[in-house]
DNA sequence: TCATTGTTTATTGTCAACAATCTTTTGCGG
DNA sequence: CCGCAAAAGATTGTTGACAATAAACAATGA
């Protein structure tokens, strides 16, 4: 398969997007799918060659990456795709749960029924998923009902933050969810979060919202307290 | 002035920390004293003559520096410096109030008394600026506080996502703090904090950090809701 | 006078070459 | 055979030049 951009359509999209962005969203999407592992070096000359441009725009990109978190950069040695020790990732878990508490604090009091319903459906289908044990169904609407919420809190700044935050997670090898039974119970939070919110009932949103990534959080790292590395 | 980065400088330099660095920090920095205002743009080539670089450097720099949120870019048109909207402002308010909530809530349960000293120590410089009407010394004891604390809680990635909202929030031009009485108001507020600190209260110490960062929210914006714009 | 269009100028986007640095290999001596 | 030093190779850091795009300006016609 040939990962080069495709320099005809280029002439296309260059006129609303720079070759760095796009290059940029590519790294992302390379490190998310796992094409890029955590450690890996990135060769600015292989990058460039690969996607037929020149090493600027490629180091304008690891530049960006760097700032986000996905990658480190050592002078003169190159930029390497991050390695997220179980004590750094502990530390997002607790982020991620008060970044998603505070989309559920800010939605409870202005949720709409249209968002309620739109909430309710993802968590129906989650459900037949966790029936079928479809992990691969279930996982990306997880996903996107956590994007949901934070979506309909209407603070843009934090969207970006927790979108953020989840992709400096995808670093981290070991997941959750994958356990016996883990997606029914993670569905039935789902649906108290929603209960919560319907509700109107701020602080409950919140509390359950920061509980249910702390039940994920334990379940790799145990009950309590940061572990070590 | 002259503001080239020192030439005979950079030989040293340079071994341990790329251009690129130097000239986001040094960015960064003329953003924070107001040398570069919310809405400028940064030419490329006057940035580059200045500091004595080419241009390559300033635009990896330009490129941290977006993914940071200080510049925002627009293709074929530059880099400006990012305006905060009210509304924008308001959202991270938000945020922050829920990271140094975070703070608190990690630091309380395993907080040193050596560290409480340290916390006293600045509450009652900070008292004296108060008392003298001392803003200019006040505030940077102020944000030097509330960083402690974070440092203090442990979490790496937390103080470095703190470091990044405050960065942001400077783009903000309107102050609090800068009205009649708002510094004495303050710092009965950090007692309270560092008491609920030293008790080992979670909860409380959680709610204080965030009630504390609500208030100056308030103070700017009214007491409730997203301001428009 | 005003709007529109063509031209000029400034600025950004991209590239290829050069310099500095690190890594690997090779050769030498012990 | 092993350790070490020096050279060769590979890779990053930096630069200056060129191409593409957008803004500013002038000229033309209504």
């Amino acid at each position: 398969m040939d990962s080069t951009l495709d320099p005809g359509l280029g002439l296309r999209i260059r006129r609303t997007e720079s070759l760095t962005s796009l290059i940029r969203r590519e790294l992302e999407r390379m490190i998310e799918i796992g094409e890029l592992k955590a450690g890996d070096r990135l060769n600015e000359n292989a990058l460039a060659a690969k996607l037929g441009v020149s090493r600027g725009p490629v180091r304008e990109a690891c530049r960006g990456l760097e700032q986000s978190g996905l990658v480190h950069v050592i002078v003169n040695r190159g930029v390497f795709v991050r390695e997220i020790s179980n004590r750094e990732a502990a530390e997002l878990y607790d982020i991620r749960a008060s970044l998603y508490a505070l989309a559920g604090r800010l939605l409870a009091p202005k949720i709409t029924k249209k968002q309620v319903a739109e909430l309710r459906r993802m968590t129906r289908r989650m459900e037949e998923a966790a029936e079928k044990d479809e992990l691969n169904v279930f996982y990306p609407l997880n996903v996107r009902f956590h994007e949901a919420i934070v979506e309909f809190s209407g603070n843009g700044r934090l969207l970006s933050m927790c979108a953020s935050v989840h992709r400096e997670m995808h670093l981290f090898r070991r997941r959750t969810l994958d356990m016996p039974g883990r997606m029914k119970i993670s569905n039935a939070e789902h649906t108290g979060i929603v209960d919560a919110l319907e509700a109107k009932d701020s602080e409950k949103a919140a509390r359950l919202m920061a509980d249910h990534v702390l039940k994920s959080r334990e379940l790799l790292f145990g009950p309590i307290g940061t572990p070590a590395d």
